[in-house]
DNA sequence: ATAATTGCAAATTTTTTGCAGGTTC
DNA sequence: GAACCTGCAAAAAATTTGCAATTAT
């Protein structure tokens, strides 16, 4: 504990500022319960920070993610069945969601490799895989 | 061409039947014009045939899409950076996103093999690769 | 005849925008 | 002090709902 890559990963005010965006109180607070929760909706961080920011206004989190998300720090999940859900950016990885309790838990694996004994080893009785591969084009570029 | 499967395939108003939903001249039409254009918005959905239906509401397409969706006939699309779009349920397949123009093609493969070698054959370049895998979860069994 | 579906209007929900005042760098 | 950010109110966009008239089986 108390590794300098451990302080690094929640100074998110200096986060912040490399993507040049100011650190304002609710932008980090926005990121530090994003950073807790996992994997939350634009409406799960407004309660959590609401009791923060007594003025605290929904139009700010949504301008704020888009501007993360601009940045490359945030990334706006959209799950089959549920609201959108908000990350912060880590190294690639995929997601396993619920169908029922939409929980969702990061699956980090190589494509290539068997998603039936990922879904196994999680417990988690595989009934559908969603890859979106996305980039330009032929005729865009 | 003329074969029996290619015409089931085209026969709306028996797959209706068959998922018990009636075969109504709306519903017929809306997935004449999936079948058509691949990937589909609700309002391109509403573009394409209002003019058949001039009463049409939007309120029926969205209807519509809901219960053909827990029939398993349609499935939604929720792309990033896009609107959400329909298809037809078919074979299991995914889908190669144009970041810009938004273009879907559909891909099939076995999730196992090189995702560059796809796109690459396709003369696409690969930006980000959204796998998402859904089911039931350890805990909601 | 029964049950489902349509279309309309209205209501909700979700997201975006403009602008005045306040904050960060 | 310049540029950016917040919060409010309002607008816009997306989706859902209730209900009466109509249609499919």
């Amino acid at each position: 504990m108390g590794t300098a890559s451990e302080l690094i990963m929640y100074d998110y005010p200096t986060l912040l500022r490399e993507h040049h965006l100011k650190a304002t109180p609710q932008r980090t607070a926005i990121l530090q319960v994003m950073a807790h929760e996992g994997h939350i909706s634009i409406e799960m961080i407004y309660e959590k920070i609401k009791g923060l920011f007594p003025s605290l206004s929904l139009a700010t989190i949504y301008k704020n993610m888009i501007a993360m998300q601009e940045q490359g720090i945030v990334k706006e999940l959209k799950i089959a069945g549920f609201k959108n859900r908000y990350e912060i950016q880590k190294q690639p990885h995929h997601h396993m969601v619920c169908q029922k309790c939409g929980s969702i838990v990061d699956v980090e694996f190589d494509v290539a490799q068997a998603l039936e004994g990922v879904s196994k080893s999680h417990g988690f009785e595989l009934k559908q895989i969603d890859l979106s591969i996305s980039g330009i084009c032929d005729k865009c570029r």
